[in-house]
DNA sequence: CTAAATGCAAATTGTTTGCAGAAAC
DNA sequence: GTTTCTGCAAACAATTTGCATTTAG
């Protein structure tokens, strides 16, 4: 969190760019969240705390921490974008699609097949996206109750 | 492809709906597409044919489709969704960040392990998606020569 | 005939841009 | 002092919806 507030300025400094109050909240308030936030939610945040400071100004923002190589987007099922680090470790993604909750695993055997698959079609890999769908333990039981709301998806 | 439009007609008819001159003809050019195509090419597509058919109808119709079972909505890189046959054998998708291109590709062992990995989360699949994103081999040497343009994506 | 479908225009959602005033360097 | 920011409003793109008219069953 702090290395990471730390390369923001770096960068910023690199490429002749501004170290303002409005970044640096929102930069903060990016790292301080554990996992994955989306740019709506991320401005509520900040302009919880600062009400000067805009929407548009938290996406400009994001996308120089994409730039910075210190954020990541994230295209889940529908809508709108999430954001997580880039910093974190490499993992991949499961959705709920009842409740919309996020879990996070890692598999390198996966990642391997992946890279064999690539080699294969002479593809040079840059990135991958494995998200699987379903339903977690808890929402099984309610969703046999209530069908038809599936793949609804509660991430707003 | 004949057996496609014979089950659109019958979830047609099975669910009270109306079998129409457009989604008759929408439906046919759908089921002719080999591979993906935006819900906007598929109108180009239908109108050239029947000026008379509009987008709005383009994207009922895919709806229905949808609802059939009978296709997928797919969200690559960015921007608009793409639609393919649901019909065809499950497969993943590998995709240039230069060209754009799309190459499909299947791999039974990642399945297993994506099966082994839900299992132990105690979550109940339904679906996912699996999405390699690099450069094809094609696109290599061009990208070698003119940097940053990469992760343009020309899908549109 | 009656319920459902179409097509237009208008609304919506998430995101980006143009521009005048404000703030870093 | 410039140059880069910010915030607003307006623009945008993809998709959806309301409604009066047409069409299939």
């Amino acid at each position: 969190m702090q290395d990471e507030r730390r390369k923001f300025h770096q960068y910023l400094a690199r490429s002749g760019l501004k170290a303002t109050r409005q970044r640096e909240l929102i930069a903060r308030a990016f790292f301080g969240t554990p996992t994955h936030i989306s740019a709506e939610a991320l401005y509520r945040r900040v302009n919880g705390r600062d009400r000067r400071i805009g929407l548009v100004t938290v996406y400009r923002t994001l996308k120089l921490l994409k730039d910075a190589g210190l954020a990541h987007e994230r295209q889940f099922g529908e809508g709108r974008a999430l954001f997580e680090h880039a910093t974190k470790r490499h993992h991949d993604h499961m959705i709920c699609t009842y409740c919309g909750r996020i879990t996070e695993f890692e598999n390198c055997e996966i990642e391997e097949l992946q890279e064999q698959v690539a080699r294969r079609f002479g593809f040079t890999l840059q990135d991958h996206k494995l998200e699987l769908y379903g339903l977690c333990q808890e929402c099984r039981k309610t969703a046999a109750r209530e069908p038809g709301k599936v793949r609804a998806i509660g991430i707003r």
